[in-house]
DNA sequence: ATTGTAAATTCGTATAAATTAAGATATGAT
DNA sequence: ATCATATCTTAATTTATACGAATTTACAAT
């Protein structure tokens, strides 16, 4: 195989794990796996600005993670493939078996398992 | 559970796939998984220069995905836990799955998966 | 057409990351 | 102690990302 195919493989992993590399797009992305949210749901769930879950939602559509449907003047997104969060919850089970000696942040992560439904 | 601890929780989620949010890091954990190899070692692979190797490990180091055993000169370095991959193997196969459309980068994920015994 | 609401975009700025080059440490050999 | 090699650190630069404020677009209702 071709060192440039590798690279360009490479590459394309690593801008996959930087779409997951900021909290709010990781909840986004667990919210969007279960329900149909429109924007404002999405800003009120993360309190945050709007601009920011626009900007948010673009990357993640830009890279097909997520997409939208309009519904008169509301934008309805959902995850394009709910598989998306099962590297959620192997980075999840990986913090959690090797890396974390708090057990709050272990109980967090039974919680959130238990919420994202893993 | 407190809205804190789950946002100490997607912190440090969308810290470990900053970590991972970057090819020659991603290539770094891929090779260490199997052997264990010097500055010089990784250096020669990645053909990158010696200081952005360190600097690399360091973050590595920092974040405990690896560590060092230092011999003489050399300083040697391994995975702390080989399991760090897994998470590279789920985003893997999702990518396969549901993102690539590019039979080239197929045939680079197939081997290297077959590469890092996944 | 005008107004109101939802969402997207643009722009300026602040922060963080990647990168290179140069200098500093550490170790082993002579 | 001196020298050579391996690695680390620091500083300076560039590049990328995050963020808020303000503006613009899209749509629906009147």
């Amino acid at each position: 195989m071709s060192k440039e195919n590798f690279d360009k493989l490479f590459k394309s992993m690593s801008e996959f794990f930087a779409l997951l590399s900021n909290p709010d797009r990781i909840k986004i992305l667990g919210l969007l796996k279960e329900k149909e949210m429109d924007v404002n749901d999405i800003q009120v769930a993360l309190e945050i600005s709007q601009s920011r879950v626009s900007q948010h939602l673009k990357l993640l559509k830009l890279n097909s993670l997520v997409k939208e449907r309009r519904c008169g003047r509301n934008v309805y997104y959902t995850v394009t493939d709910s598989r998306v969060t099962t590297v959620v919850q192997s980075a999840l089970q990986f913090q959690m078996l090797c890396m974390t000696t708090d057990l709050n942040v272990i109980d967090s992560i039974n919680e959130l398992m238990h919420i994202w439904h893993f």
